[in-house]
DNA sequence: GCGTGACATATTGTCGACAATATGATCAAA
DNA sequence: TTTGATCATATTGTCGACAATATGTCACGC
């Protein structure tokens, strides 16, 4: 039984369920509730000191977003992430990144890419200073693609990619364990991108942002096979 | 105010919340809850013989599909598709088809193509018999879809292109009126993909089923141009 | 006539209790 | 010992009532 899962400060939401929401989305992305772990709406709802009317919706939302698995009468558990899911989600994010980037390259302001350029070249300085140890990839990687999918100005890609595809991306990393250096790699390639996207070629920005992600899965499947033997 | 919204026959699913989300949904898409219309949970919940609590559940995940959008405190409408909206619908589902169709074209088993092809044999009778008034589009063009999205083998893309894209399409086919008769190239460009999917030609698959999309997008978009004048 | 603020009403948000179902333990028979 | 059925328990599903919030109305002043 976790001791201190809930995430429950004074922040106050518009509504309890927005509240145990985002508290528990935390707890499930941060590993504070353990993949495949079971959640029970009575302890849950005692810990967030609401009733389990708002905390089921909460649940609900979870549901949707695929952070949590329900079977009617016998409960909820938190998603386990197995290669095969893993697949489905790079697949699906290979494809909408790629059209976003594609969207960017036609649809992005001058300033929006001098922006994107200096973001790049902020990740080069703490990379730098980390000495290639950073976990840019965790967030600044993210930061980067969080971006792209904005300035596709697409409401459906942006929703999906930032509200759950990176989410369940980043709790796979946390299930596969440590990743090869990459954060160099991964930059040359955020900037191949950038200069795409700056020379209005959407044929290229798209081809070069769906080579990234599906390299990136191919690390990933490697590892997970490894993890398997 | 509607008259006859309830589809509540004797069907049981295991849980009520689960049978006030199919009848919902249900009567928004073959738009008897029309678009924009004020939800109320009272009324409704009177409607299907249940209390609030299950019918919340219900609207929340019809929230997340975005057939239903809720403002908090203030209530719930039924979507209203506009230009942009079905814009970034189309352009999503060029994205995920598209890599649908790469994906069938290396997974789908020799039978299942063989299956695909007379199903589109039996499409262009029925074009025949009607002398293409069929309403093709409506449900056997989503079923020749549907197959390439199961085909994928890839749940997160199926889920969301059955489970929401192809329900935002077909409402915002009622919305924008009849289309010009185009069952007959429909059924051509089927014909060419199920070819490159036989063919095992990934690139030409994906490549086949985006123009494919694409185009569909574009002749929407002039109706919807057409229209606000 | 038109804007502004207070009030009544309608609707959603939350709660605690009860009903329905699944899970796990217990015991009997092979 | 193992298998199967029976029952107690835990957990989810559902309900009705109350609290909190927004919406619409009406009087008032300008």
């Amino acid at each position: 039984m976790p001791e201190a899962t809930a995430n429950l400060p004074t922040e106050d939401a518009p509504t309890l369920a927005q509240r145990a929401f985002d508290g528990i989305k935390t707890d499930i992305i941060n590993g504070q509730l353990a993949q495949g772990s079971k959640i029970v709406e009575a302890d849950l709802a005692l810990q967030y000191g609401i009733s389990r009317g708002p905390l089921r919706e909460a649940i609900n939302r979870l549901e949707q977003m695929n952070l949590v698995v329900r079977i009617p009468h016998a409960g909820a558990r938190v998603v386990t992430l197995d290669a095969s899911m893993m697949e489905d989600i790079y697949r699906a994010r290979e494809a909408l990144e790629g059209m976003a980037a594609r969207l960017a390259a036609r649809l992005m302001t001058d300033e929006e890419i001098t922006a994107l350029q200096q973001l790049l070249d902020q990740h080069e300085n703490e990379i730098s200073e980390t000495n290639g140890k950073t976990y840019f990839q965790r967030e600044g990687n993210i930061d980067f693609h969080y971006r792209i999918a904005e300035a596709s100005r697409n409401q459906w890609i942006l929703q999906n990619l930032n509200g759950e595809l990176y989410y369940l991306i980043r709790m796979g990393r946390r299930r596969s364990g440590q990743y090869p250096d990459r954060a160099r790699a991964a930059l040359e390639q955020h900037r191949q991108i950038a200069a795409a996207i700056s020379a209005r070629d959407e044929e290229l920005a798209e081809l070069l942002m769906r080579r990234h992600i599906s390299g990136a899965w191919l690390i990933v499947q490697h590892i997970l096979e490894e993890r398997n033997d």
